[in-house]
DNA sequence: ACCTGAACACCGTTCAAGT
DNA sequence: ACCTGAACACCGTTCAAGT
């Protein structure tokens, strides 16, 4: 498991301590989030992978299980605004660190239900992340409840679609659940669903509501890619607007 | 609890049969969900409620847990496309399905981390709402890859925007979390964080990243139109350019 | 067809106690 | 400061059995 990390000194030699750190609780807890699913994951085996008391946790990250979960998404978006600034067209700095929010869930797609749809873990320690954006779009021209709007566009539309991107499929396949559904998507009527029908080639397992597999399986660069860039076109159009009104 | 719904007229006078119907079951669920926030939600508790044993919930909905969280969002998402047939424009119907998938989760605001990250979830029983979106898209002259991407880039940043704007916050209120947190937005610092500081006033608890309550008791229902109308624009425009290619 | 009961193998969290 | 152990009050799920 986590025999990789190393402990750290511990400190001045005190007694019974085995040197466990916050930092290793949170990369081992990431580990098995990476290997087994957030549905995998307990406090208690956590725990018994670091060959630790279950309380041992609760010591080191705090009170409860969500205090571990906002520092891994701490963790995890940790860098996401490094040296944006060489970018001097606010548009390219805004492309440059959705796309690479995206790839940082991409490396540990298990946790990105934690980082879209639980308010602790996405209310976490990104001042920078924010900062970028804002002053970003302030370039741009926005300011007042039009920047409160542009930001929520961005952060709740593309944040939003990578956590949809990679939504979990039912833990453990219930059941033969993929093949169930890819048949009844195979057998689409073509009286009632006529358009649908039409694009089954090219939509199957492929849009969000009719698929088996998620972002993990099959790439949802070029949608991403598509919104982004409609999302900050559409941006720049209304700053325009902006400026000569 | 669910004492309002009425059992239906039970098979044939069997015996010990109490007369439990799978749509029952599944509104009590929605109930207790609606009541107590998903974190709070089991089946033994739903199973309590109801005046059962535990397993009938397994016999009326199927194996697993995610069985039930699947029709509860097949239920909830049900009247998504009546009557749209109205709109010729195919932007308004979009406009229109979208605005009332907003409302439609914004009635059971704790159900929404069902809808937006759970693949088994949100691919549900839908194929209206998406022929809908897919023959908008047609309409507007989408086809191929092209379509596939603006129907993703429609539902990964709507469905996804509502997700994030109704995370849930920890369980409980964890310890005070939100005056925390609170207190932590106020003082940004404006040398590190200049934009984010001078956006304070307008944006505090009221943006993504920056809030401490969600879409539950603040509203993002002028954000949403926001996106919605950027990214129908920009499909548009795009539209257009096909066209005229 | 519909429901009960008991049983299995887990959980998260708290608290008093050890070094 | 850091860790253990036992205890409490729960879980989801399965299976054999009842009417």
């Amino acid at each position: 498991m986590s025999d990789a990390i190393d402990r750290p000194k511990r400190r001045r030699g005190r007694a019974a301590a085995i040197g466990l750190t916050k930092a290793q609780v949170v990369a081992a807890a990431i580990e098995q989030i990476d290997n087994k699913g957030l549905s995998g994951f307990s406090l208690r085996e956590l725990a018994r992978s670091l060959g630790v008391s279950p309380t041992v946790i609760y010591w080191h990250v705090g009170g409860r299980q969500e205090d571990l979960f906002a520092e891994i998404s701490a963790v995890i978006t940790a860098s996401l605004a490094e040296g944006l600034t060489e970018y001097q067209d606010p548009k390219l700095r805004l492309r440059e660190v959705f796309l690479r929010y995206r790839e940082l869930v991409l490396k540990h797609p298990k946790v990105a239900p934690l980082l879209g749809a639980q308010m602790k873990s996405n209310g976490v320690a990104n001042l920078i992340w924010v900062e970028t954006v804002l002053s970003a779009l302030s370039d741009m021209g926005f300011k007042d409840g039009l920047l409160r709007d542009a930001f929520n566009s961005l952060i709740g539309g593309l944040a939003g679609f990578v956590t949809m991107e990679l939504a979990p499929p039912p833990a453990g396949d219930s059941s033969g659940w993929q093949e169930v559904f890819a048949d009844r998507v195979k057998d689409i009527s073509p009286e009632n669903y006529p358009c649908t029908h039409a694009a089954l080639p090219t939509i199957t397992n492929q849009i969000f509501v009719l698929r088996w597999q998620n972002g993990e399986d099959i790439s949802y660069a070029g949608s991403f890619e598509f919104l982004l860039d409609l999302l900050l076109d559409g941006l720049e159009r209304r700053a325009q607007r902006l400026h000569n009104s």
